[in-house]
DNA sequence: GCACTAAATTGAACAGCGTTCAATAGTGAG
DNA sequence: CTCACTATTGAACGCTGTTCAATTTAGTGC
């Protein structure tokens, strides 16, 4: 049974972050559960909870990863050499490509309801704000004649736009008129809000 | 214990959705029990898998119902004697009052994954349908010279962009830079977007 | 080498979940 | 009054998150 010291708190932390992934890249994100994570590292239940404050925890920081995974192929994906329209389309198509090949992690992302009262942890917002960076940087490539803080607004407007439509689409799957991909929803979106954003 | 023809299956099912939906707005959209609905009609939890195929069926009902209820909640709050423009800004706050107001039984909308190879009913795409159908009105009125088709995609796409932000602000509530509330971030969208749109 | 302490780990227990289905109770017909 | 039919039940199954007394282990001092 107990195998003290086999592992640090920190190893079997991400011993459960890697299993946690597994699962839910197999099973789906509603396949995860407690004991099925604690089987696949070869403890029990109990010492997951030594390591999480509870399976909400567990959820955030696997979140956590997830972002990082997606800054990484956002990254790897999107070169810069081309002008920031481009950019920004490219980068968006990075996004949807991750959302469909990824889809039980980024469902996991994008399902989680902060519960009321809560807030998400600061090192969260932090990775979120990673990936904003990315989106802001191009935008900030191709229109320049906006201040830093309107700037950053439409970044996170244009985004939250983004990942609207592939909600709509990938989550929901519903098709109603028009048939477009999320792909082409997006690059609409983009198209017209940079449009409208260069003639302000 | 039986009291059988007490009422129709038909009534059952109303009694049961209201319900849920009572359940959904004290306990939030993950309090949501079979057990606890049949509790609240009198009925066990048998009887509620003689009217619905399961709770995924049941749950895909009450949004059917809070999409009648929403479509309501816009219809009555925005009057369309203002211009195209107004029209849309005004359909936006009413839905992120909506979001904001009702948000368990809206959480519960927009948390709903479709599974793997699964579709929404017809009568589900059609209520949805009937909300888009909102939207394009509004944006026909202030902009016509676009065909039809690409018309019903404009009206996708910003709604999705629209409803990408409220999933931002009210699911999420983070808060990364700018600090906009989910309307002024919405107002945002909308301007710039119908600015590139008309300069097309 | 041994006993002792303190920490790591377990796993049974609790209350709940969705779902099924044999058994039961109530109704209307003959 | 009995029979057949069906609406309804509720126990059962296997799962869930979470807790915590009990147990095993590692390391220290003797």
């Amino acid at each position: 049974m107990a195998r003290r010291s086999d592992h640090s708190r920190e190893e079997i932390r991400h011993l459960a972050l890697d299993a946690a992934e597994e699962i839910i890249a197999s099973d789906g994100y509603k396949g995860l559960s407690a004991r099925k994570i604690a089987k696949a590292i070869g403890y029990t239940v109990g010492t997951l909870y030594l390591v999480f404050k509870n399976l909400d925890d567990l959820i955030i920081q696997v979140n956590g990863r997830t972002l990082d995974n997606l800054y990484d192929w956002l990254t790897e994906r999107h070169g810069d050499s081309m002008d920031g329209h481009q950019s920004l389309l490219s980068l968006t198509r990075a996004y949807i490509d991750y959302a469909e090949q990824e889809s039980p992690r980024w469902n996991l992302l994008t399902d989680y309801v902060v519960e009321n009262g809560q807030e998400l942890p600061d090192w969260y917002e932090a990775k979120l704000g990673k990936v904003f960076g990315l989106v802001e940087h191009s935008l900030a490539e191709c229109n320049s004649h906006h201040d830093d803080l309107t700037m950053r607004r439409a970044a996170r407007v244009l985004w939250a736009g983004v990942n609207g439509i592939c909600i709509s689409k990938i989550r929901h799957r519903f098709s109603l008129a028009g048939g477009q991909s999320a792909t082409e929803m997006a690059e609409m979106l983009i198209d017209t809000f940079l449009r409208g954003f260069s003639q302000q």
